[in-house]
DNA sequence: GACACCATACCAACCAGTAGGCATGCTTCG
DNA sequence: CGAAGCATGCCTACTGGTTGGTATGGTGTC
């Protein structure tokens, strides 16, 4: 049986997600993912090839998870696409409980360190937010063709824009130490979402003209 | 004369501005700022006590720059307070300009790798970040009182919303490695700000209650 | 000569990664 | 059945390079 072996590469990967949200990847070292797994160096480079290794398989953990956790979540028992576009974004501010590294996105910490001088990681941490945002695309292009059918703006772009509002919220958090902020910048997130879902809003104009 | 020293000091502060938005705090070494800005060690630490007394120093270089830039900026220009937040606005998304390390937030990329680990530069950041939003939640809330003045939002929270759009937008530049979605976000920024400045605007809800 | 400014040389701590050993369990073959 | 052989998983101990910081000395200026 590999269940040993797949217990101590999980203890390894839940441990790098909480060690790297807390205080980012360069400063994460390997000592500290294991003594948080409490595993050795040895143990470590058993599973992964380097730090970076490491990275890359802590992503596509961090995808699996957070992938399933939306994938099996209530919000989608609405059939109105716009009430699941709405119940996710609520979703969102739900899950800010616990400490800030608790809660805040792996993939935003990893990029902005990275982005320059790891592009593997950068890429890996694009294509997961990338993908989890077309997830939510999905359900907005839905609600766009029933509510907002000859709106100029853009299903997939509003769905990123969903994104960076909730990774800026996570920056203002952090920097204020408390996440209550992070929950005000969501709720004008749903204020501004539910606007264009509304048949009659004032959003009539593009937000800028979208240049490839 | 101190002007050799302002000049090595402040070459000391461009590079730190630059080294660290590029590689982030912890990945840069004290060498990499030396070796940028044209010094060396020896130069370096009579300037700064320390590693994290450059960071501190930075941020304060950093504050001086940005509160120029944007106190002296033509946006002033307007007498209604409404153009002044839209043309501010306007100005985020004309300053994407260059290379993502010469436009992203120093303050921005310090506190996400840095805020539990070094409080004083989280405190030093959250205070630049709280400072900037305030300066245009002045704005806003002109503005709020001569277009939406029972609205039921707060301008330092809608203030703090356009900074959170702005950093997290810098996020998803860096995951895609071209500001373009920068400039796309910021642009959803404006409409829903422009749609809250708007008389009649179906704005009537409260974003979410807001508990201190 | 006192002081600001800056350079070289150096150090102790740290860190990613390596070497090699030991236990367990599974396979293979007598 | 059982022993040899081997792979997996994990450990301790080590290494070579890097890093923040120091010690010290030189140079120009007041």
């Amino acid at each position: 049986m590999e269940n040993p072996a797949q217990n101590s590469k999980s203890k390894l990967l839940d441990a790098a997600l909480q060690v790297i949200r807390s205080k980012g990847y360069t400063a994460t070292t390997i000592d500290d993912i294991c003594a948080s797994a409490s595993l050795t160096k040895g143990s470590f480079f058993h599973h992964c090839k380097s730090k970076e290794d490491l990275a890359l398989a802590a992503i596509d953990h961090w995808n699996a998870m957070t992938g399933g956790l939306f994938a099996q979540s209530a919000y989608h028992r609405f059939n109105d696409p716009r009430d699941r576009v709405l119940a996710y974004i609520d979703l969102r501010a739900e899950i800010l409980q616990g400490e800030l590294p608790d809660f805040t996105c792996l993939l935003g910490t990893l990029v902005q360190e990275t982005f320059e001088t790891h592009p593997r990681i950068r890429d890996a941490c694009n294509a997961g937010i990338s993908s989890h945002a077309h997830t939510v695309a999905l359900d907005i292009a839905a609600a766009k063709a029933m509510y907002a059918p000859t709106a100029p703006w853009d299903a997939e772009t509003l769905a990123l824009y969903t994104q960076a509002v909730i990774q800026g919220a996570f920056i203002l958090a952090k920097a204020q130490g408390n996440a209550n902020i992070a929950t005000l910048c969501i709720g004008h997130l749903r204020c501004y979402v539910e606007g264009l879902l509304t048949p009659g809003s004032p959003f009539s104009q593009p937000p800028l003209k979208e240049q490839s």
